[in-house]
DNA sequence: CCGCTATGTCATGAAACTGTGACATGGAGG
DNA sequence: CCTCCATGTCACAGTTTCATGACATAGCGG
């Protein structure tokens, strides 16, 4: 399922982690020593790094760190030791969680999931902003359940909002994104498209949930 | 530092959690059921929210599901059983997070910061300064949890000093960075705007926590 | 070729914003 | 204590910005 990054050093916990990971769909590649993984984070861009705490050399928290340094790698801590310090270290140092072992693998995997899904949510094909439903794949668009019909333009504006949620966009940015750039800058061009993608799918268009007005510089869509 | 949604039947742990988050720095709101937390949901828009797993009525697990269906807003769970398969059901609910109670408050707030990292990496980069917050991305400038509207001049003038907290700007560089150069020097333009702001973000503008004047020489921007 | 949809442009009015100047205030130094 | 000058305060009108609706053109399928 995901491209899994295994950093553990004794060998036997490492075999069967490999060993359950794999089980649960994953394709795993594991090292045991920090060294060996940065190189690997590097060259092979894994989905998701998985380090134990105690680690000869660089130690998984300071392998968390630099990786931090270079990417938003998702990692998650593991260590056989809970102490409640260790986890504030680990998290502070830019770990998504932090795992005690021994752990279960389905509980594992599970917060993998819930780490890759958080992750992901953002380049997913669908999102969902209360009532509103855009499909990135299918190219669709719902209000309350029922289907909007959005003109090829309107949907690319909406989709570039979506794809900055809480974001100001200003004008001349989503010119360029949206139409090309062979428009004059201070066009009311946006504007008039953003009415119409308006009128279709706010309730009250002079009061929209959706796509505020942000004056004097753009626009930004944000969930109501 | 966020405005957290926190759901507890037990009063006892519910006064303990809210006292100690708020003394790490956050604000909260604290409710004792599921259909409480939906509706301030709904209204109020928190940065997260975290659920007892065992509620009268709608359980934490099912106010989870129901949160993730109209909304991406981040979810840990809180429960006193550490079950496995507890963990996987609250974690394939769209849980972020799930938490075993007893918990030490400064891990609770590791991991809501963890997974609040996690959510703001891809939304808005946003400055804290005491009850202040600016978010860069959004253009949203809110003081003590409530949203503040600023208008476009006051808003880039604000964003220049924040970008330069503790120094001293002076006014012609204050109008070269947010009027454009067409402005006399010895105007009472910056001070004006100064003013407006002051106005509308200083809790005492006659005693300012935020905007310094610094006599002969313009304005500092520095934390309470 | 015709009709329909999509799209860019424009005019208009309403609302929001902003610069300005006149005046008040208050602090620092003499 | 007094004076001066930097700063604070305020109101208002000119300007800017945006929403709205109408309109012309282009593109496309039938």
């Amino acid at each position: 399922m995901a491209g899994i990054l295994l950093v553990e050093d004794d060998p036997s916990v490492r075999t069967a982690l490999e060993l359950a990971l794999t089980r649960q769909g994953h394709s795993v590649t594991s090292y045991s020593t920090g060294e060996e993984a940065l190189d690997h984070v590097r060259s092979r861009r894994p989905e998701i790094a998985i380090l134990d705490v105690m680690l000869p050399g660089i130690d998984g928290v300071e392998v968390c760190r630099r990786i931090r340094k270079m990417d938003q790698l998702p990692v998650i801590l593991l260590t056989a030791r809970g102490d409640d310090l260790d986890v504030v270290v680990g998290l502070e140092a830019g770990a998504d969680d932090y795992v005690v072992k021994p752990v279960e693998p389905r509980v594992l995997d599970a917060r993998i999931r819930a780490v890759l899904r958080r992750v992901e949510s953002v380049s997913s094909d669908r999102i969902t902003f209360g009532d509103l439903v855009v499909d990135r794949g299918a190219l669709k668009v719902a209000l309350a359940g029922r289907e909007i019909h959005l003109t090829p333009t309107e949907l690319r504006l909406l989709l570039e909002l979506v794809r900055h949620p809480g974001q100001v966009l200003n004008r001349r940015y989503l010119l360029r994104a949206v139409w090309d750039h062979t428009h004059v800058a201070d066009s009311r061009l946006v504007d008039a498209c953003v009415q119409r993608i308006r009128a279709k799918i706010e309730p009250v268009p002079a009061e929209p949930a959706f796509i505020h007005t942000v004056r004097g510089f753009g626009y930004r869509f944000s969930p109501p």
